[in-house]
DNA sequence: GTGAAAGCGCTAACAG
DNA sequence: CTGTTAGCGCTTTCAC
């Protein structure tokens, strides 16, 4: 490897400057050096190095992103947007696993720091763990937090108005008859998980259904099917169930029909992200959808806007979600739920 | 930003040469010297600049990779696996996907090569259209690609054997007693959808079953659903049906089931890759276990050895699969299959 | 419009 | 053991 612009210029007769002008084409030049220049670039399958070029712009078109793990269908979609987004402008991907944990976290941001990345998107594994090494990287870099956040808000997010998902989730429930109502997520070591909580303790207080307390273990389908499991042991059955994410509703219907309880006539199922096979599933899950596509526009498009030396407030922004009624959950009771 | 080693040295009351020798540990230096770098970086917060370093080393410590899509459980397997294996040498991954189009892994490959990375891992997404833009990086840098690959083996692959996937996933339904068998894959217009179709026709021939014409779509959830209900209009119904991945099997067993076939009694369905939930359906999916982490092992193995210049011939590795049986398949009839 | 030269931040000769 | 210096490839003044 290896043919520079000095190899370009001497092909062409010229200065490595001219050259430099007539590649970029950013300044004038003769007609005739612009076609010289061009040719012996061709000629000699001439290749701009970026490293070089990052180093003297100090800037690399390079944007770092750090979610917890790409095995949950859910950042795997946000990824795959961001990264979507950022061609758009010709900027590139720089992407890390924090593998849920901290430590790596803190690491992979030093590294991504290193590499002068222009931007730091992340949604932050602990709403504890993560903040020192956050909130330093957003005093050097632009960094906006998509999905889940770091508390004392020093840093811009963008996610989706849990409360409003909620409300959408307990009321459409509510409407099909429901009484009882449970909630099932995560342990709360994240903001997501402690956003959808309070958002549905406050719908479901507005909504005067009844709860039981909630299950809180993990993201996973297997937690679904875990609690599934407790609910068939339980003396009481809910009238319906509310999830953190798709992959509990998904594994908690199977184990409520498994154990021959029927979904949705003797209780609803509702789950949250509506990504991956949540429409495909059997049967189709009734959750709330998570705007992922302008989530990361958004994202892309506030990192343009930061400025790290102006401490202007940190913005936040919520993006609405929408419900989208399927098969687990039971149709308006006619008569309403009165 | 911008504390420099300059910075770093001014403050030590040292060259910048003994600071970098202080900051590397590489040659050695006064401990006083050391001590006094080290205090001045800390207290400076120094933070070296890869750029620089990169430009000076002509190497990035960075590995670009590119897949068709993240969509397919599969492709996000193998990114999380390789970038495990990269982190244990302290190299960082570029990702891009090429959303199945040659044209835009075209350009990807164009703009991963000008950020000089230290080596590429691509799954061409097109068995004909991907072959000019591959061999062309494959000239310039470290190459291997990982399960696709292009024709004309210019360049390093590792993958599955997939000859020996589908003798063992054809075996064990001839075991239960099938003597129809038919092939759900994808259209070929990649390696993997030929060479599976090509060993499910190899090994139907070895183990004496009858067949029907392959059914060839995507690699989707859909086209297991579609496939199923062609297969429920259609007038015979073969005794076991491979799948070319295990989206495509979850999708066929749903469909099938709707339609009121039984799954395995009437008819078995073995699916490929064992990722994502395939352990977690329901019924839970007899399958061929792709060995993924090994491949992201072998793949970053491999492109430490690659010398570009060297035109040794391409090593090809095939990593044996094993057949994971769950419940989606007759077992063993007694007796056997005679 | 063009060329010479400086400099981005770093490390590895090469002298001392 | 330490300091001076060149140079990685590029763009952009600054003179002409």
């Amino acid at each position: 490897m290896g043919v520079t612009i000095h190899d370009v210029a001497r092909a062409a007769g010229v200065s490595v400057a001219s050259a430099s002008r007539a590649l970029s084409g950013r300044r004038k030049v003769t007609p005739d050096v612009a076609e010289r220049v061009a040719r012996a670039a061709a000629e000699l399958g001439y290749q701009p190095n970026a490293v070089a070029k990052a180093l003297r712009d100090q800037t690399t078109g390079t944007i770092g992103m750090i979610v917890p793990g790409i095995g949950n269908p859910f950042f795997t979609t946000i990824v795959e947007a961001v990264e979507h987004q950022l061609q758009e402008t010709g900027r590139d991907l720089l992407l890390c696993a924090s593998q849920y944990r901290p430590d790596i976290e803190a690491r992979r941001l030093e590294t991504l720091l290193a590499r002068r990345v222009d931007g730091l998107i992340i949604s932050p594994c602990d709403i504890e763990g993560s903040v020192p090494a956050v909130l330093n990287a957003a005093r050097r870099v632009p960094l906006v937090q998509v999905d889940r956040y770091i508390e004392g808000g020093g840093a811009d997010w963008v996610g989706v108005d849990d409360d409003s998902a909620l409300a959408q989730a307990v009321d459409h429930v509510a409407e099909g008859g429901a009484r009882l109502v449970v909630f099932v997520g995560s342990r709360l070591m994240n903001s997501s998980a402690r956003s959808r909580l309070s958002g549905f303790e406050r719908a479901a207080t507005r909504a005067g259904v009844a709860t039981m307390p909630p299950f809180l273990g993990e993201f996973t389908l297997e937690w679904g099917v875990e609690v599934g499991r407790l609910l068939l042991d339980a003396d009481t059955m809910p009238d319906a169930v509310i999830c953190g994410n798709d992959q509990i509703a998904v594994g908690l219907v199977r184990a409520l029909r498994t154990g021959g309880v029927r979904v949705p006539e003797e209780v609803s199922v509702v789950g949250f992200d509506d990504v991956g096979h949540a429409a495909m599933c059997d049967p189709p899950l009734t959750t709330v959808r998570q705007p992922v596509e302008e989530m990361a526009a958004e994202a892309v498009r506030l990192l343009g806007l930061v400025r790290v030396s102006d401490p202007r407030p940190a913005q936040r922004v919520a993006i609405a979600p929408r419900l989208v009624v399927r098969e687990t959950s039971r149709p308006v009771a006619a008569g309403g739920g009165k």
